[in-house]
DNA sequence: CGAGGTGTTGAACTTGGTCAAAAGTCGTGG
DNA sequence: CCACGACTTTTGACCAAGTTCAACACCTCG
C-alpha cells in the first residue's frame, strides 16, 4: 500500500503498529473513480458506507428548505468521508466531487474491527471526529455573528490550514479548485458578494486572486482579524490507551 | 448510584452490561454544586477534565473577536460536557451554568478505560460525539441562510427534541429557563429581533409565550417549515461490536 | 465555434442590527 | 411586606450589510 495518504495522514498523528497499519490498509481496498461535479451519494440513504478520499476534492452538503445549499465539508486526499454518520442509519448529507477524483468506499462494519482489535486507534478515529466538531464549531462562530470578510478570510485559512496536514511546507500559495459560489454556499454568502469580499481583501493588500488559485499575502493579519485558531496541527493523544 | 441520569441516558441506548455499568460509575463519584450564571471554565484552560450534568441546565460558548457570545450547546442532565474537547490539549469553548445546577467532573484519563474495556461503549460514545457533530451541522444549515423566524423555530425545536430523550411523553409544553438574549446568541440573533421573532411566530398560531416557557401550538408545521430532524431519538448501534 | 459554467458590476430592495427608552419581573434586604 | 436594583422584554426609528435581479465579459472544453 505504497500510496496511501490514509496511512500517511494516520500516521503522522499516532505510531502505527502492525496490526493497525493492517486494520487501516483494508479501508482502502476498493477504489472508485468520479468526474468533477459528479455525485456520489445523495441525502437519506443508508448510511452503510464511508470512504477514504484517494485523490481529488469532494464536498459533502445539505439542501436547505428554500433549495439552497450548504456546504458542511471539504475532504482532501487521505481524509475519511461519513465518520458523523456513523451514529444514524441514513446520510443526512450528499457527497459530490469538486474536481476529478478517486474514493475508497469500505463498511460501517469494518469498524468494528479496529473498535475491538485496536482501543489506540479507536480513540484516534474518535479524536479525528471531534476534530470535524470543533471545525463546525469554528464555522458557526464566525458565519453567525461576523461580517463577509471575516467568513472569507475564516475559510481561506481553514483551507490552507488543512492542506498543510499532508504539504507541511505550503506556503501562502495555493490552487483552489472551487467556484465563488461553491465558497458562498459554505459560509452563508451569495456569489455575489465572494466576489466583492475577495475584491476588497485584495485591495487591503490580504490576498492576490489569480488564474485557479489565491495567494494569502499577510496570513497573520489575516488570522488576527478572525481569531484563527489552528484545529489541524496537533490532536492531543496523551491520553490515548497505551498499545 | 440510584438517581443516575447518566446511566439512564446510556442504558437507553444499548443494554448495559455490569463492567460498562461500573465503568460509568466511576464518572460520577464527584459532585461539584454551581449557581445561576455561575462560569464553569474559561476557554484556553487545560483541558483534562469532563464533566457529567448531575441537575440543571449548563451551556458551552466561544467568544466572538468583536466580543459577541456564540453559545455552541446546551447541556442537560445526564449530558457528557467536554466529548469535543478530547482532541485537544486546550479549552476551546468555556462553560457556563444557565440553571442552578450540579457537575460531576472526571478527568480525561478516565476515557481510557473504557476505551480498553469496553469497544461497545467506546462505540456509544463515539456516535454520542457524532450526534453533537450532526446538531452543530443542523444549526450551520439554519444559521446560514434561513431568516429570523426560520432560527428560532429550529432552536425550539432542538431544545423540545433533547428533552424527550429523557423525558419521552413531554408534549409541546415546557419551561424555557434561558433569556432571549440567549437564544440569540446561539443562532445568531439579537435579543431585539428574538422578542420579534416570537412575537409573530405567536401572532401566526405556533406558539403561545408563557412565564418562563413556551408551548408549541402546532409542532409538525414547525417541523415542516425548517425541515427539522430528530438527532437524538434514535442512535443507530447496529453495527456496534458485539459484547 | 458555441455552450455552459464562472466572475464582475450596478441598482433597488430587504432583513436584521443598533440605539434608546419604557415597562415588566424577580430576588434580596430592610 | 414592601422597596430597591438588576436583569429582561418590548417597541420604535433609523441604518447598514448582504440579497436579488440583470447584464455582460471570460474562459474552457466539447
Amino acid at each position: 500500500m505504497a500510496g496511501s495518504c490514509l496511512i500517511e495522514k494516520i500516521g503522522y498523528h499516532i505510531p502505527l503498529s502492525a496490526t493497525d497499519a493492517a486494520l487501516l490498509a483494508r479501508l482502502e481496498e476498493q477504489e472508485e473513480p468520479f468526474r468533477a461535479r459528479a455525485t456520489v451519494r445523495d441525502i437519506g440513504q443508508p448510511a452503510d458506507r464511508l470512504f477514504v478520499v484517494r485523490a481529488g476534492w469532494f464536498f459533502s452538503y445539505m439542501i436547505l428548505p428554500n433549495g439552497g445549499r450548504q456546504i458542511m465539508h471539504i475532504h482532501y486526499p487521505g481524509d475519511i468521508v461519513g465518520i458523523p454518520d456513523v451514529a444514524f442509519a441514513r446520510t443526512s448529507a450528499a457527497l459530490a466531487a469538486a474536481t476529478p477524483g478517486r474514493l475508497c468506499p469500505f463498511p460501517k462494519s469494518a469498524l468494528d474491527e479496529v473498535f475491538i482489535r485496536s482501543p489506540r486507534l479507536s480513540a484516534l478515529l474518535f479524536s479525528i471526529g471531534m476534530v470535524e466538531h470543533a471545525v463546525l464549531a469554528d464555522r458557526i462562530r464566525i458565519i453567525s455573528r461576523m461580517g463577509a470578510e471575516a467568513r472569507v478570510t475564516h475559510f481561506l485559512l481553514e483551507v490552507v490550514s488543512r492542506l498543510r496536514v499532508t504539504r507541511r511546507d505550503l506556503q501562502g500559495h495555493f490552487e483552489l479548485p472551487l467556484s465563488q459560489g461553491m465558497i458562498g454556499d459554505a459560509i452563508g454568502l451569495t456569489n455575489v458578494y465572494v466576489s466583492r469580499a475577495l475584491k476588497r481583501m485584495q485591495g487591503d493588500g490580504l490576498i492576490r486572486k489569480h488564474a485557479h488559485g489565491i495567494d494569502l499575502l499577510d496570513e497573520d493579519e489575516m488570522k488576527k482579524r478572525v481569531d484563527f485558531e489552528d484545529r489541524h496541527f496537533k490532536i492531543d493523544t496523551s491520553w490515548f490507551p497505551g498499545s
